[in-house]
DNA sequence: TTGTAGGCGTTATCAG
DNA sequence: CTGATAACGCCTACAA
């Protein structure tokens, strides 16, 4: 591996030149920076991080921290992951995937992102020493990226409309948390706005919870019902329990799901659903957590990304 | 932060003599010994990585590697992937995600995790210059641990014989890849022992290729047969399009899986299937590796894990 | 068995 | 604007 002193000695400067060439450029004159930049070039020089973290007290490892079961959940985490990652690879970092929340603080890390964040879990993150990150929404003032759930459950419910379905029901997980919440704001405010009453169900994140809920209020269900769904999960038990009762899709009900990550690719017939930009998420709770590191800590705000309505097989 | 300095000044001894109580205690006397483990936990001491990183020419960095496309695959790697992250965290090891096969060797890691290897992808690895380890059986000499493929196949159709189906059909993936080749000579190895005759179909890896093909052949299938297959999509296409036939499931047709993570809970009826032992492995993956590394590259051989038969609705 | 000196590759500081 | 020096925390080699 070549060296700052290989490169000096090659541009015939000191190591300091070299070092400030990379990173205080505008302190060096322009002729020797060029020089410099060549014998980097020639020598196929980079920057040995490890040495770098050391004088500058860094690590360059976050950690990834879930708070919700993996098991559990959607398989979407694989996307947020590989974005994050391609974020961290930019900087050169590296990551540790941490499960246990005792596990946070121990041995080292630059920062962390936090994700499946619950309200019970808020008291701990004040005590956190190191910068952090959320991935999910929330209104507490931490620095967040997530989908604009809002803006999502408008699109969907809007789409129901402009389909001609008659009637929207809103099929929500019984969970207290913000993204929900948000999620029934948007179905709501858009019924509002078309002179429509809100009716909601809630259940666990769960296929046979939904299903569950079809099978017990069939009967009350008409035709020209679309089913606004907060996540695939449940909107593949809706169509599931949809077909048992012999109803049609998307002909008489139309189901719409949530978050378009694998679920809905392989169900039948293939969900119609909002599709969360996951990888860029990803990417950008990287580069938000990597600026808040530069920046010693510093506010980064809330990014919430555009969803995409994904039309399918389950709406007509 | 507390450093070597710090407990060798609490224990009255040389930085030198905290550094070998650490990595070389054997030559320490006992009694200075306990007096520097004394010292080193009222500090709360805990070697700085990077430091250790610097003088031993690591970077405590290694690279999960991923040659498939993660977007098309099983959402099993989350498994894997947080299986090996655990493995690593053992040793205060962080991780890098490399999906582009040109960025492996780019940055600095001690070693790599290899994963979603073809036939056509060995040819680079005898050129990278640092250790590494295969996820996916291979029969090139190089470092693995996968599922025991044959095995799991011999298990899922003996299986199959014991619940009295008597045709055993292989429903495969055609790929000319050891792991599927060995899954394929686990069935046929079980139908010889009962003198029957293999009959073998190989589809793409998707659950509407598996579809096609029960279409395609439906009504040469009789009443009692059991449809072993390669992948948990494959399984899911066949119940689908059973189901679409009017076939009735588990009574005259059954259907084995193979992977165990996650679409086998969400599909309807619940598959049958082989479950690997996927965090284990990423567990043990990360073990050899870190071994190897530590070992200068020395070979761990070939991990083989037992899998599971979980036992549910697609079969009687 | 224990300690001293030096160096890993980089950067901040201060002098020139 | 550039360079010499020291320091980050640890470990190897050698000396006592």
């Amino acid at each position: 591996m070549t060296t700052l002193s290989d490169v000096a000695k090659e541009a015939n400067v000191s190591k300091m030149t070299v070092s400030r060439v990379i990173n205080h450029p505008e302190q060096v004159t322009p002729e020797l920076r060029v020089i410099v930049e060549k014998a980097m070039e020639d020598l196929n020089y980079h920057p040995n991080s490890i040495a770098q973290a050391l004088v500058n007290n860094r690590t360059n490892v976050v950690k990834f921290v879930t708070l919700e079961d993996i098991d559990t959940t959607e398989p979407y985490y694989i996307n947020l992951l590989f974005g994050f990652a391609r974020g961290l690879n930019t900087k050169q970092y590296a990551m540790q995937l941490v499960t246990d929340p005792s596990q946070i603080e121990k041995g080292r890390a630059d920062g962390y992102l936090i994700t499946g964040a619950r309200n019970k879990d808020y008291d701990m993150f004040d005590k956190l020493d190191k910068p952090f990150v959320l991935f999910g929404e929330n209104h507490r003032g931490y620095d967040f990226v997530d989908t604009d759930n809002q803006t999502a459950e408008k699109m969907a419910t809007q789409y129901a409309l402009d389909r001609l379905y008659k009637r929207i029901i809103f099929i929500g997980i019984d969970i207290k948390e913000p993204f929900e919440y948000s999620r029934e704001a948007g179905y709501i405010n858009t019924l509002q706005q078309h002179q429509l009453i809100p009716q909601i169900y809630r259940v666990s994140n769960h296929s046979h919870a939904a299903q569950d809920v079809i099978h017990e209020h069939f009967k009350g269900f008409k035709k020209d019902t679309c089913f606004v769904c907060a996540s695939d999960r449940i909107a593949v038990g809706v169509v599931r329990q949809l077909q048992a009762e012999g109803a049609r899709i998307p002909e008489d009900f139309g189901v719409i799901g949530f978050d378009g990550v694998f679920l809905d690719q392989v169900s039948n017939p293939k969900l119609t659903t909002i599709k969360q930009p996951i990888f860029k998420m990803g990417e950008m709770l990287a580069s938000m957590l990597l600026q808040k590191i530069a920046q010693s800590g510093s506010p980064q705000g809330e990014v919430m990304l555009k969803p995409e309505l994904i039309r399918r097989e389950t709406t007509r």
